[in-house]
DNA sequence: ATTCTACTTGCAAATAAATTGCAAGTAGAA
DNA sequence: TTCTACTTGCAATTTATTTGCAAGTAGAAT
């Protein structure tokens, strides 16, 4: 994901590129794991918490980010980049974040649907898998 | 799941059976849908806020309730009840929940934890779909 | 039944997360 | 270059969650 492909994402509906948006672009572009706001923060220097806050939303909306609840008591957000769909598994202990692939969810998704009453649609899911890492298992 | 369940659960771990903790125990059985710990404290009156957030970590402790992350900017906790794994369709929209049964996440477990280089065992799962319902949908 | 003590609770205060209002700044169209 | 709607930073709020502590009490021991 090039720097024109953000340019372009954000024109494409409305929003216009800053240095701000370009700063937070990159800092969760060099991320190897999501981010919270603080984080993002951190890396920009310069930007207000707001900005990063209203970015985050701005970017999110355009579909550049994704936001992940890791039951941390904040929201992590990450680029989705190309990358397919992936998800993570969280040490409960340590709070160590790793990523995986390979998450069929669409049978599940189909299910939930034949069951739903009330909705038609699925337009994103989550999935969050939540264990100890080698390190904290054996203390 | 009956009273002596939730306190045979409490003194299996060492905690005691409280007045306040049988009253959110009782919020959160009526409930058809996660609550909030401002929905649970409502629904208790007279039992702290304090109490209801230190309660529901006791629960969860326990294994009688789950939390649940559905990027509402807060928890929510439900009972986990008898009833197997269950998750949920969150309209983005107005914020209806939904149950739906019949996530078979184990292949997925094992898929994560074959490419994993820091995990050996997955404890727990979060799987939320997001879309919008179909009063939403149509406006 | 009474005593004892570690576990609990409520209240206040602190911390942290996320949102809102507004004046000043600026991207990008004209 | 001009103009204006979109953005930003800063301060203030609101909402969520945590912590400290004195007073209260469940449940074990007597
Ligand atoms: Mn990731
Ligand atoms: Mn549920
Ligand atoms: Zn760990
Ligand atoms: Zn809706």
């Amino acid at each position: 994901m090039t720097m024109t492909v953000v340019a372009d994402a954000l024109k494409k509906r409305g929003f216009r590129v800053t240095a701000p948006r370009i700063r937070i672009f990159n800092v969760l572009q060099k991320a190897s794991y999501p981010m919270s706001v603080q984080e993002v923060k951190m890396g920009t220097k310069g930007v207000d918490t707001v900005t990063v806050y209203r970015t985050l939303e701005a970017f999110k909306r355009v579909g550049l980010v994704a936001q992940v609840d890791l039951q941390l008591g904040r929201a992590l957000y990450e680029l989705k980049e190309g990358k397919s769909d992936h998800h993570h598994i969280v040490c409960v202990s340590c709070k160590k974040i790793e990523d995986f692939t390979g998450c069929d969810y669409q049978p599940i998704a189909q299910q939930a649907l034949k069951q739903s009453k009330g909705f038609t649609k699925i337009i994103n899911h989550s999935l969050e898998l939540f264990g100890l890492c080698t390190l904290c298992a054996t203390k």
